[in-house]
DNA sequence: TATGTCTTCAGA
DNA sequence: CTGAAGACATAG
């Protein structure tokens, strides 16, 4: 164990050469394996290692991972015996995983409560999912004394000169010959064999390609996060301006400081599939677009991106989620852009918030981080209140374009017709827009017909058999389908438990009922769904959104897709067809992300030619959301979010960590939980909150209860989580998911 | 996560 | 008895 610093590691017996080695699997921690006595191996570097009866990549990891000290947790377990020690089989050529890196996989393991392997994974996986061997590309050779120079061979080595190198059938047909002659060269010795690695330029981007021209209030804000940059070292920006204030533009300038610093920038939107806009808008102002990283990028630029990081060839990333997790070789900015998105938050495997891990990873790494927002969270907003964070606000609108003006329309005052969802007021309004040769848009949140099926003659309602959910009828698939796993079923004739034929009737809106009725209203309109049902990807959404540009549609219906920051010139009028859709669970953050989305909803009307209005459908106008949206005073709707959840320490003034119990049978679930309830902890600022059943009692199949740890501020959930699970043995059957810091409460 | 081994049970 | 399917332990 107490090797003298000073010994050398030929000096060290090859038995007693033991390295740690972290796999993308989800055990407790790293495994110990012998080093070969020629193979000099570093924490970081990537190897192959035999696992059982198959060889696995894995990271060398640091004996004694670092921990943060709140967080940090002892592994009791004993050393294996040197003797049942395999050896590592081969490092790998990959650059090594840095320091920083591994630390911050550590930190992020230890916080989310996850196995190491897994969250390593999340950084491995992405290039070594099916690497295909990597072709190899000739270069000439010192010609050997004895070669025979024949008119092909000489064809071919003038051919490749002093330019890149090339495959053998590349290189065939430049020279006009056949392989055996590349064949032969080789063979001879003239001709040297190179990895052609996916040598993919990245463009680079040029911070000074296009500035844009700030005063005021912007070039202040701009000044001060190129200040930040230039100074280095960990800070944290909220960057707070409604839509059109010109929030891209100005941390953009922190993307050219930070350029000029020679260092990586990471930026983080929630959905990058949908964000060609982002993209366009980058490219005007450094002259090249920037890599981008998500989950749907093909193989190929996944590889090439992921060492693009790491040798620093990739200056600029603009990812979701898991571009949080590449290996920057040198990282100088974060930028974290709707930072109050849901989206951020990953619901499965490694549960984890991108917006809060970039803060740590932005610690780890001692560079600032930026988080833009219109309607940032409340979790931001505390750490604002409390000094941790900076606060730079844009106040106005560019271009001098007014805010939408909103207006509530109470539906208990101006009820649609029977069956139908839109207010006469907000079908006139529409008829308007459509009059003066404007676009209007109709926003509902929800996909489908309709949320609910209902036999007339028995009440009975339509379930997915797998969850605790209503079947949404598709009426487009003539399908009635879960939205929650991926159960869908012919739409029925007759009602499935007391066959009356013809007696199941659609029970509330969904988008694609709000179209039928807009097209009844509007008939010589020209109307475009935007869903993710009629928008199958990316490509769709562009081509979609490039259309109303166009002025090719007047009419746009849309559920979620339409709120992301999409810039519509021409559209005037939004139509919120229920407002207070999300208001109903029992969701902790249900107002503030009601606002938030209605809020950027209501941003994609008026921009600077004609001023927007937005009417908003509501049951409850009176609601505190409402006036809020109403008045446009976020801040003391935030304010009063605030003191609500202040005394009873809910975040962001106390910690938050659910435990999902889960199994097939509802009985194993039901014992688990409550033994988790007895072995529950307790003590001064520690609360438990259960067990009872989740919201989504059945999921998939699963029967699902839930328990809820609170706690002061100061005291960490992980320790306690640690001995609570500990102590409890609930076996094979059941499940128990860890959720920090959760924001789906379903 | 992938794999080997152990257990159970239907069918011959 | 045999084989298939599922539970479960294990890898360094």
């Amino acid at each position: 164990m107490a090797q003298p610093p000073s010994s050398h590691e030929t000096d060290i017996p090859a038995s007693s050469r033991r390295v740690s080695v972290l796999l993308p699997m989800p055990f407790a921690g790293a495994f110990d394996y012998a080093a070969p006595a020629h193979m000099a191996l570093q924490p970081g570097d990537i190897v192959s290692v035999p696992l059982g009866k198959r060889l696995e990549t894995g990271v060398v990891w640091d004996q004694a991972p670092d921990l943060p000290p709140d967080l940090a947790f002892a592994t009791d377990t004993k050393p294996v015996p040197a003797s049942r020690l395999r050896p590592v089989s081969a490092r790998l050529d990959l650059p090594p995983l840095n320091a920083e890196l591994r630390r911050f996989v550590n930190w992020v393991a230890a916080y989310t409560l996850s196995p190491p392997g897994m969250v390593l994974a999340m950084t491995l996986r992405q290039p070594m999912q099916g690497v295909p061997a990597p072709s190899m590309g000739w270069l000439p050779a010192p010609l050997p004394e004895t070669l025979r120079l024949t008119p092909a061979r000489q064809k071919v080595l003038s051919v490749l000169g002093k330019g890149p190198p090339r495959t053998t059938t590349d290189l065939a047909n430049a020279a006009g010959v056949g392989a055996a002659v590349i064949r032969g060269l080789a063979d001879a010795g003239a001709l040297r064999p190179v990895r052609l690695d996916p040598g993919h330029a990245f463009a680079t981007p040029n911070p000074d390609h296009c500035p844009p021209v700030l005063e005021g209030a912007q070039l202040e804000a701009a000044q001060a996060l190129r200040a930040n940059v230039r100074e280095g070292g960990f800070s944290v920006t909220l960057l707070e301006g409604v839509t059109g204030s010109g929030k891209t533009e100005i941390y953009q300038e922190a993307v050219a400081a930070c350029l000029k610093t020679g260092r990586q920038v990471l930026v983080l939107l929630p959905e990058i599939a949908l964000s060609a806009q982002w993209m366009e808008r980058f490219a005007r102002r450094f002259g090249v677009p920037p890599a981008i990283w998500h989950s749907e990028i093909g193989q190929k630029a996944r590889r090439q991106t992921w060492l693009g990081t790491a040798d620093g060839a990739v200056q600029v990333v603009v990812g979701a989620r898991s571009a949080l997790f590449l290996p920057f070789e040198a990282l100088g900015l974060i930028i974290v852009d709707e930072e109050h998105e849901p989206l951020f938050k990953q619901e499965e495997g490694v549960l984890y918030n991108a917006r809060d891990m970039a803060v740590l990873r932005g610690r780890l790494a001692g560079v600032p981080v930026i988080l833009a927002s219109a309607t940032p969270s409340l979790e931001t907003l505390a750490n604002v209140e409390a000094g941790r964070y900076r606060h730079l606000v844009l106040p106005t609108r560019h271009g001098g374009a007014a805010l939408p003006e909103t207006r509530l329309l109470d539906l208990r005052d101006h009820p649609p017709p029977r069956g139908l969802f839109l207010s006469p007021v907000l079908r006139d309004e529409i008829a308007a827009t459509l009059e003066r040769q404007e676009q209007a848009m109709l926003f509902l949140n929800r996909r489908g017909y309709a949320p609910l099926t209902l036999c007339r003659a028995c009440g009975h309602r339509m379930e997915c058999p797998h969850c605790t959910s209503w079947l949404v009828e598709h009426r487009a698939r003539q399908v009635l389908s879960c939205h929650y796993c991926d159960t869908t079923q012919p739409l029925p004739t007759s009602c499935p438990a007391c066959n009356a034929e013809n007696s199941l009737t659609a029970i509330g809106p969904g988008i694609e009922r709000i179209t039928e009725e807009a097209r009844e209203l509007f008939p010589d309109a020209r109307i475009l769904v935007m869903s993710s049902d009629t928008l199958g990807g990316p490509k769709a959404t562009a081509a979609a959104i490039e259309k109303i540009s166009r002025r090719e549609a007047d009419l746009i219906i849309g559920t979620q897709v339409v709120a992301k920051g999409w810039h519509f010139p021409h559209l005037t009028l939004v139509g919120v067809v229920d407002a207070d859709l999300g208001l109903g669970g029992a969701d902790l953050r249900a107002g503030e992300r009601t606002i938030q989305l209605l809020h950027q909803v209501a941003g994609r009307a008026g921009r600077a030619e004609a001023p927007g209005r937005v009417l908003l459908q509501s049951y409850m106008p009176e609601h505190p959301v409402m006036q809020a949206l109403l008045s446009g005073d976020f801040d003391s709707f935030m304010a009063q979010e605030a003191a609500q959840r202040k005394p009873g320490f809910w975040p962001p003034y106390g910690r938050l960590a659910a435990l999902v119990v889960s199994a097939a049978e509802a009985q194993a679930a039901d014992q688990a939980a409550a033994m988790l309830g007895r072995a529950a902890p307790y003590g001064e600022g520690i609360q438990v909150l259960g067990p009872a059943p989740a919201p989504l009692a059945l999921l998939r199949g699963r029967h699902r209860r839930r328990l809820l740890l609170r706690t002061r501020r100061s005291i960490a959930v992980q320790p306690i989580l640690r001995r609570w699970l500990a102590a409890v043995d609930l076996g094979r059957a059941v499940r128990v998911d860890v959720d920090i810091d959760p924001v789906s409460f379903l």
